[in-house]
DNA sequence: GCAAGGTC
């Protein structure tokens, strides 16, 4: 882009113009004005913000004079929310929210930084954007360029793309200023509406139908706060590694082994020799081996092999490697990690802590940071050896791969002993950030190995000895160990007899619970959260008491394990991470112009809310699940019910006023205000968005009076020929009611296992209408009679699930003559959509009879398969779904849609040559090998095993 | 009372 001025009026004399330079941070805006200035004539003064000061200085863009004002925000300037009318909880269905206006503005507590801007910006003709380069950057420009805008149109707009705060980068960037990029703010826009609306919505759901559902009080932490069951597209799958590791461990059975030891012991030392089968689990078939080698115990060497070995510094050290190396050495968690490493920066004894990156650039002065630590009590000494030619310590760092092109990997920026301010915590992270950066600029620890392998009456075995040669990084990097033992010297065709020759027992482990360390490496991979936010997942789920840490492992409590079982059982992936897998996979196409911004969030939020009303409708799930572990409760509170209104006098009791109420869960009902001892209740269809009593009163309904009232249904949860608003009579009078509850279903469920509040009275107006008169409904898609729409042909998948939740509702609560209407459906559906082709392979989650296996010729879903009950007709799930990593083992006691717990793990391997775990279904496992910790292998194949 | 993303 050419530079040729961009006006001289207003400027300071001699053609000079003001330009305003902004910069993510305050740390960012001192180091460019620093570098541009030289630090001559740089004047700087406070703004209204008084973390965000103003530098200025003169400076030539491309021959052009320039004054420069630059100052800062602090990250996003803006927000985004709903519309005031959308904020309460109970101003709108939570479903709304996914259409709801949103709006983006800059809250109270930027307000300053937005004034300074703006009266920044009056006085200026250019605005340069110095944002980090990432698309959070980009779009924080364009907060910027839409607060100085509305105050100066005439701003001339650049961007300054830099790739590290070195003089270099930054004078190559203010010589060569592009234009900001849109397309990179549009997909941060994007996922800014996407997690806001399915986060409020589903928060709001599951908050208001479980929290004063279940007696939770005694689980969770809110010290006095509301109970918020949140859910958010990172939150949600971090609990869902959690609860995963959890589930594999308990079910894992474990089961014994055999194994053949030998040892060596001579002048020299003693050689440890493990077995090349590793270990057996058939006693018969180990002990015959075993018996052949005690027979003829001479060991013959077969293969004596001696190597280097080097092991390797760590890459430099970006955020994450922080984090887990602060909770490995140090015990700290990552939240904390980041507390401590923010005070240390802003203090300015280490760089900015928040970085991708893990090399550093070539014009780094490495030997200048060294040299500051020279003179340090602990670690002066091995600085001053680095810095030695003839030591031969130094080598320059290697490369990790990473580079975020806005901040170096983290280091020391100041040299220091120690401050009085200094908590314990401070100094024990400053020096794991010394320490690692003189580790990198090491050479590699050299160690010389020797393996040797003998042969006894036919069967192999290996031992491994290993000598450090040179400890090099290992002298200052005092967290990492490389154990070697000494073994005696072996040639080839040596023979010798054991000292000790034995059968030995061990039994599989499970793997273990997942430490801080483990869950950022899965979050890592996943893509779930930044390096800035990972942490912050983290503790949200300690927060909302969704998992407990204990000795350093994550636990998943019985809410957080409770809320993933729900969506597990309707066979939703809320839990894992390829939600927001696929949401960024859809952002990088937003921000490189291969799918159109509002192409990505229409089809998103359309996905979103369809998942989410059939969520709602299957919402019977999370009950279930919930009821694992907790006990219903009796609590009902303003906030349980919302009261709106008198309908008319009981008919039951006479006594108390029937009312219309609001349910937490969004439904509606009509129930006696002397409930408990009057339980009359009217249930309403579960389609209706509003519901309000009016003055009309029926006619035809005694005794009155009967106020009608207005219904507003949910459009695609009704058929097509029924209006949306309707002014309705729960009285008996009304058909158009009636069928909208056959059709729709009420919100009443788990009426007879639920002593507390259960209003299961089989005589209650709406359990009566529904079981009568559902025989006679047409079907919503078809309009035929015979079948329901649940069952409809054209219509599969929905069917599934409506049948599902049909099915446990009636059967628990309204006994024989549903269970019998229930069974009347079990031919047309295998008729008209499954053709049965397999036997029994998984046991029905409701019922616990076996299953068949059913091909979907359905339109939506031709030829999936699927599982239905032979005995109950239950949908157990799609085969795909299931076999494909869409469930997880449970814990015996808790029956899956997928499988039931059973053995899950051999962490002692055995199976196949991987090593890896392997599940009863021989998918592989995700575990850690127990010798060393890696999640990369398991035990059976550690390089340490027997070292 | 809700998300996740910046940053102090």
């Amino acid at each position: 882009m050419a530079h040729g001025g961009g006006g001289g009026g207003g400027g300071r004399g001699g053609g000079r113009i003001n330009v305003l330079n902004v910069a993510e941070k305050p740390s960012v805006a001192k180091s460019v004005s620093e570098i541009l200035s030289r630090n001559q004539q740089l004047i700087s003064r406070r703004g209204r913000s008084q973390f965000n000061c103003i530098f200025e200085f003169d400076y030539v863009i491309r021959g052009q004079p320039c004054h420069m004002l630059f100052t800062s925000v602090l990250g996003h300037l803006m927000e985004l929310d709903f519309d005031d009318r959308y904020r309460k909880w109970n101003s709108c269905d939570p479903v709304d929210l996914y259409h709801a206006t949103v709006r983006k503005f800059v809250p109270e507590d930027k307000l300053n930084i937005q004034r300074t801007l703006e009266e920044e910006a009056r006085k200026c003709q250019w605005l340069i954007l110095w944002l980090d380069c990432d698309r959070e950057g980009e779009n924080i420009a364009f907060e910027v360029i839409d607060v100085c805008t509305k105050v100066n149109r005439n701003l001339d707009i650049k961007r300054a793309h830099f790739s590290a705060l070195i003089e270099r980068a930054i004078k190559d960037s203010v010589q060569n200023l592009v234009m900001p990029n849109k397309l990179f703010a549009d997909a941060v826009d994007v996922r800014q509406e996407i997690d806001l609306r399915i986060g409020a919505s589903f928060t709001r759901f599951q908050t208001m139908l479980l929290s004063n559902a279940f007696v939770l009080d005694a689980s969770t932490n809110t010290d006095g706060r509301n109970l918020v069951l949140s859910y958010g597209p990172c939150q949600f799958p971090t609990l869902g590694f959690v609860v995963e590791r959890y589930w594999e461990r308990e079910a894992h059975e474990p089961e014994d082994f055999w194994t053949i030891n030998c040892t060596h012991r001579s002048e020299e030392g003693t050689a440890t020799f493990n077995w090349m089968r590793n270990h057996l689990f058939d006693y018969a078939c180990a002990l015959v081996i075993y018996e052949l080698c005690v027979d003829e115990p001479t060991a013959t060497v077969t293969d004596v092999r001696h190597q280097e070995k080097l092991k390797y510094p760590p890459y430099p050290l970006s955020t994450i490697e922080l984090e887990k190396r602060a909770s490995r050495y140090l015990h700290m968690s990552a939240e904390h990690t980041m507390k401590v490493a923010e005070d240390l920066y802003n203090w300015g004894f280490i760089s900015y802590p928040r970085t991708e990156t893990d090399r550093f650039s070539l014009e780094t002065d490495l030997r200048a940071m060294v040299s500051e630590q020279q003179g340090h009590e602990r670690w002066g000494s091995y600085a001053q050896r680095l810095l030695d030619p003839e030591a031969g310590v130094w080598r320059n760092p290697g490369n990790g791969g990473h580079d975020d092109k806005a901040h170096p990997p983290i280091h020391p920026t100041r040299f220091s002993n120690g401050e009085s301010n200094w908590t314990q915590q401070h100094h024990k992270v400053y020096e794991l950030v010394v320490r690692h950066f003189l580790a990198c600029v090491s050479q590699p620890a050299k160690g010389a190995e020797t393996a040797v392998h003998v042969d006894i009456a036919g069967e192999k075995f290996s031992s491994t000895g290993r000598v450090i040669l040179e400890k090099n990084y290992l002298d200052v990097y005092i967290y990492e160990s490389w154990a070697g033992s000494l073994i005696p010297t072996y040639t080839h065709g040596q023979q010798f007899m054991p000292t000790t020759l034995t059968l030995d027992s061990g039994v599989t482990r499970p793997p273990p619970l997942l430490t801080e360390a483990d869950l950022l490496t899965c979050m890592d991979k996943a893509g779930i959260g930044t390096d800035a936010t990972m942490h912050d997942h983290i503790k949200k789920l300690l927060d909302r008491s969704y998992a407990i840490k204990e000795n350093a492992y994550f636990i998943p409590t019985d809410l957080g394990q409770a809320l993933v079982m729900g969506y597990d059982d309707m066979g939703y992936e809320l839990w894992k991470p390829y939600l927001r897998a696929r949401m960024e996979s859809d952002m990088k196409d937003v921000s490189i112009g291969n799918k159109r911004r509002a192409e990505v969030l229409d089809a998103c939020l359309q996905q979103m809310k369809a998942c989410f009303i059939d969520a709602r409708a299957r919402k019977e799930k999370l009950f279930e699940a919930m009821g694992n572990f907790f006990e219903r409760s009796n609590r009902s509170s303003n906030n349980d019910q919302t009261s709106g209104g008198v309908v008319r006098k009981c008919d039951l009791c006479h006594n108390s006023d029937m009312v219309l109420k609001q349910k937490p869960d969004g439904n509606f009902m009509v129930g006696c205000l002397g409930y408990p001892l009057c339980r009359n209740v009217v249930w309403l269809p579960g389609s209706i968005s509003q519901a309000v009593v009016t003055g009309n009163t029926c006619l035809t309904c005694t005794p009155g009076p009967v106020f009608k009232i207005q219904f507003k249904f949910r459009r695609l949860e009704i058929p097509p020929d029924y209006n949306a608003d309707h002014l309705g009579c729960i009285g008996g009078c009304d058909d158009t009611l009636k069928q909208l509850i056959d059709i729709c279903g009420t919100g009443a469920r788990n009426t007879s296992s639920t002593p507390g509040r259960g209003r299961g009275n089989p005589t209650s107006s709406s359990s009566g209408q529904r079981s009568n008169s559902r025989g006679r409904m047409a079907c919503i898609y078809c309009r035929q009679t015979g079948h329901s729409s649940d069952v409809c042909p054209s219509h599969i998948s929905q069917s599934n699930r409506r049948t599902q939740g049909f099915g446990q509702q009636n059967g628990r609560g309204q006994g024989n003559s549903t269970s019998s209407s229930i069974g009347g459906r079990i031919n047309p559906r295998n008729q008209d959509f499954g053709r049965q082709n397999g036997e029994a392979s998984i046991p029905c989650s409701s019922c616990g009879s076996p299953c068949t296996l059913l091909t979907s010729n359905s339109a939506r879903n031709p030829g999936r398969k699927f599982y239905s009950c032979q005995a109950c007709r239950n949908f157990n799930g799609w085969e795909d779904m299931l076999s494909g990593g869409g469930s997880v083992p449970r814990p015996s006691g808790f029956a899956s849609n997928a499988r039931r717990g059973g053995r899950a793990n051999r962490s002692g391997g055995g199976h196949g040559s991987s090593g890896a775990f392997v599940s009863a279904t021989g998918e592989p496992v995700s575990g850690r090998c127990f010798i060393c910790g890696d999640p990369s292998h398991f035990a059976n194949v550690c390089p340490n095993r027997g070292r």
